[in-house]
Order: structure tokens, then sequence, then C-alpha cells
DNA sequence: GTACAGGTTCCGT
DNA sequence: ACGGAACCTGTA
């Protein structure tokens, strides 16, 4: 699959903003990457994306490529920072993710860094994750839910997640028992959606904001991190707790992707 | 050695 | 209800 026209999408933005934790570069430049179940690749030159998948239509959803970011960025762009943050991030795309393998992610990422959140997942998915070869190259899925559950913190010692591995189980526990049902969500608004969600171990408000905002293009919630406290405090000169009013009344409901440009922005 | 990291839970007022 | 300490592990 090759794009040609991509002045809203580049890939090193998409894949570095914070939003999903399975690409990586290689030596040659090319970005690898496991999801729905294929492993993709996918490289950027000046003039075309180019990506590899057998499954067109799971390409165009993954990387939301019906909408028009170019009209989003023009709704949010209400003052010089965030048209600076724009400018710097204009290529990121919100990638529509799997909720379950969203879910876990994000619960790893409580009080942790991104190399040992990657680390963590990867040796999750090689543990407990069905295998994929990929020329000539042994690749690892998401483990499901049903997995997952049956094991003992004990049994997920290896993958040092730390605290996190009962909240792991419960999360799996809930998910495959059928008490939560992941797919439900989809239906429902942003704060019945993060009700569901907090009703998970190890799942607080940051947590379920980050799923719905990654999963299920919930986009009017903005995920509150210890980053982008800090950039919208320092760059707005706005105190913590009028964080929320300040980005209902700024972004309404895109606020999710002024949280992505902003984060961008703000760690680059 | 010790502080701290994309947060949440637990335990004290 | 509310605020602070504790939490696994790895890295600086």
């Amino acid at each position: 699959m090759i794009l040609t026209n991509h002045k809203d999408f580049n890939l090193k933005q998409t894949f570095d903003c914070g939003q999903c934790f399975r690409w990586d570069m290689n030596e040659s430049g090319v970005f690898v990457g496991v999801a729905g179940g294929y492993v993709i690749e996918a490289f950027q030159t000046e003039k075309e994306i180019i990506i590899d998948c057998p499954d067109e239509d799971f390409i165009i959803e993954y990387f939301d490529l019906k909408r028009d970011y170019g009209k989003i960025k023009n709704s949010i762009n209400k003052d010089e920072i965030i048209k600076a943050a724009i400018q710097l991030g204009g290529g990121i795309r919100l990638l529509k993710q799997e909720p379950w393998e969203t879910l876990v992610s994000f619960i790893i990422s409580a009080n942790n860094n991104i190399p040992r959140i990657k680390k963590i997942i990867n040796t999750l998915c090689q543990s407990y994750g069905e295998k994929i070869w990929h020329k000539g190259e042994k690749y690892y899925t998401f483990p499901s839910p049903e997995k997952l559950a049956v094991l003992t913190r004990e049994d997920l010692a290896p993958i040092k997640s730390g605290f996190r591995d009962k909240y792991i189980i419960d999360a799996a526990q809930k998910i495959a028992s059928g008490r939560i049902d992941l797919s439900s969500i989809y239906n429902m608004g942003s704060d019945e959606g993060r009700h569901v969600l907090k009703q998970i171990k190890g799942v607080g408000d940051k947590v379920a904001d980050c799923v719905l905002l990654f999963a299920y293009q919930k986009f009017d919630v903005f995920p509150k991190d210890v980053w982008i406290k800090r950039i919208i405090t320092n760059l707005y000169n706005i105190s913590e707790k009028d964080i929320d009013a300040f980005v209902e009344k700024k972004f309404s409901s895109l606020g999710g992707f002024a949280q992505q440009y902003l984060f961008y922005f703000g760690r680059c």
C-alpha cells in the first residue's frame, strides 16, 4: 500500500507521541510493528509512505486514514502555542488500537518509563502471545485475556512488571469471565466508558482516558499525565486544578487531538 | 547509596 | 472526603 498525499501523516510522529508501544525502527529506517495479528512494515520517504500489510482495510482503520486531519487541525488552532505544536507534530494520527491490548499497556505504564514499558509488553507477548513468522523472524501477538486470566503473580514474575502484575491478572479475569465487556464501550459516551474501565484494578482516570482515546476513538477525552500537566501549566500558565475547564473550553470535543500535538511538542 | 519514572491504591487524618 | 506514602524494577 502506497500513500502519496500524506501532508497529515508522519510515521515517526505517530509512533513517537506516546500512544503505542509496539513499533520500532530497524537498521534500515523501516518501522516494524505488530497489530491486528499482522506484522506490519512502514517506511516513509519525502514523497510517499509505504505500508506492507496483507489487509488493507485494517490499515485504513488502524491509521485512521479516512479522517480529515487538516480540518481537525484548523478547528483546534486557537492560539500561537497549539499552532506551534501542530507545526511540529502535524503528522500525528491517532491510531485505532485493540481495547484489550491498550488497556493492559497503559496499566503497565503506571509510574513507569517508556523503555521499560516497551520491554515489559514485549516480554509479555513473547511469553504468552501467539507466534508469527515474518521474513524468517519470530514475532508475537498480544496475549488474549483468557490466556492471562489463569496466571498467578508468580507466573508473571519473569516479565518484571512489578506491582502491576496483580492488575494485569485482575483485568484479564474480569474480561475473560465476561464481567466486563470491552466491546460494549464502543457504544458508550466517554463518562460511562471511563466508569466501566475504572472497575478494573490499576485503572484510574489517566489509564482509562488513554484507553478511551487510543482504542475507542473518544476524541473528547484529554488524558492528563505528568508531562501534559507540566506542558499546560508552563506554556499556558494555567494552574493544575483548572486544566479540565481550560481544555474543555478551548478544544471541547477535539481535546484528544490537541493532547497529542501538545504532548509531542512538549517532549521534543 | 538514592532518587525518580506516562499512576493507582491504601492508609492515615 | 482528602492528602501523602507505598508500590516493583531499572536506570541515572
